[in-house]
DNA sequence: CGGGTGGTTGAATGAAATCAACTATGGTGG
DNA sequence: CCACCATAGTTGATTTCATTCAACCACCCG
């Protein structure tokens, strides 16, 4: 089975045999956890990284007036960021989504990594840029766009970041996750979202079954939602063959 | 005068005389802007590293419908990630809020300071740490906070910063820039900003003057936002001690 | 002096939250 | 095996919040 951690990470920069087998050993010893888990919550003292194998995980703050934020998505191959571990203090919280399996690197394993290997040094940065893109359009999305378009637009990113690792294909893109969950990432209430949903799948885009959300049709979905996968700089289309290999090397030695 | 990327740095690790000397070098030529200028705009190839040496600037993404949204703001020692320069296209804007002077350096020379100082490549994954954490502050509050914790919120947050680099005190807290602005930051209208904006200077939080804002009391500001300033993530081992101390000296006394 | 920018206020409209009720489903324990 | 409960989804009526539209003021600057 493939390691969605190593993939993304050769996605990102040409690696050596080493280097790959380097990250497969720190990643090999995955642990299962059921849905719904906290790993790590806010006020904690982070002293690993995570790494999602397979299944789902989010990033997400709680207010003090009960209600629920999440703030990002994590799929296979994401983890939070290298050097959370040098924090002193977590300023939000990380819970599966979905049963899931995760890795867990001690903080002094990510900085022999990183002493050992520019290259990874470098594919972490880059990662680490791709994921900064991804609040921004966030933002972008909180603060301009309709509810609408702010729901069909998180859909697409999903869509196009779960295609991007292989986990969905044109036909069927299945999002593990209910419509709370879906509110309590785009800002609205559950029985807003609800109606919002209804209009997707009324358009077509959708379709629904408990717990989980079917994109029945991307294109009409990116078009509701004026969605450019810009900011996902996907390009790096580093698996299709040597060509964009060498220029990824060119880019990063450069 | 002190220079603002280096004093930042400085709070970030403890850096040795040639690094600092390094820094010093290559922020050393810095360029005059009007306000309202474009750094950089979305689609544009990004070369060079921009660093905010005095004045504010902001990060900003135009929507279809041409309504904008400013996603963050940069003052004085702040830069855009240091590995943008590695992307093939900017997903966003970088315009001044005000008069500024801001230093380009280009790629080769970050690289350059990188491979020299592991210590930098640090400090610079430190700041970018925080910066992180800022988005998702922006994110949760967009999502989950009304009116006018967002409003509130957003002022705590760059009052905090603002004393954090020492170019504001208790008493005095000015925000140079208009409500319209502040409308495109928190994503509401400008006349519904207005009408918070009263509110706040009714409660005597803020007092209103053309194109800037004056925070008044920042306590009450920021029990009115309820504002927790952990996601800055000040302390540090070392910015908490000697450092800031002595540069804040510094900066009194030239 | 006139025009531009920023600010302020009121009235109307529209979007989303809230409150409430009800369906469907799957799992659990008696 | 069924009764019950918890979870997820759905729909309608009402209220709250923010936008929109519109008018007007103050000020600085050319």
């Amino acid at each position: 089975m493939a390691n969605a951690f190593v993939e993304k990470l050769k996605g990102y920069a040409p690696l050596s045999n080493e280097e790959v087998k380097l990250l497969e050993e720190v990643s090999r010893h995955g642990r299962r956890y059921a849905s719904g888990q906290d790993m790590i919550r806010e006020g904690d003292k982070p002293g690993v990284v995570f790494v999602v194998l397979e299944g789902w995980a989010c990033r997400y703050k709680i207010l003090p007036g009960g209600s629920r934020q999440i703030i990002s998505f994590l799929m296979p191959g994401d983890f939070c960021d290298m050097h959370v571990a040098v924090l002193d203090e977590m300023d939000h919280s990380i819970a599966t989504l979905t049963e899931a399996t995760i890795v867990t690197i001690p903080r002094a394993t990510i900085e022999h990594l990183t002493s050992v290997s520019p290259t990874l040094v470098k594919a972490f940065w880059w990662t680490q840029l791709v994921d900064e893109g991804v609040l921004r359009a966030t933002i972008v999305s909180m603060g301009r766009r309709t509810s609408l378009e702010r729901v069909a637009h998180l859909l697409c990113e999903l869509s196009f970041r779960m295609r991007n690792i292989g986990i969905a294909n044109e036909e069927h893109i299945e999002m593990p996750f209910s419509q709370i969950v879906l509110a309590d990432a785009v800002g609205l209430t559950p029985v807003h979202v609800n109606r919002v949903v209804g209009k997707l799948r009324r358009a077509g885009a959708l379709t629904v079954t408990p717990a989980t959300l079917i994109v029945a049709n991307l294109s009409r979905l990116a078009e509701i939602a004026g969605f450019d996968d810009n900011y996902l700089h996907r390009r790096i289309s580093y698996a299709a063959g040597t060509a964009s290999l060498k220029s990824i090397a060119e880019r990063l030695t450069n």
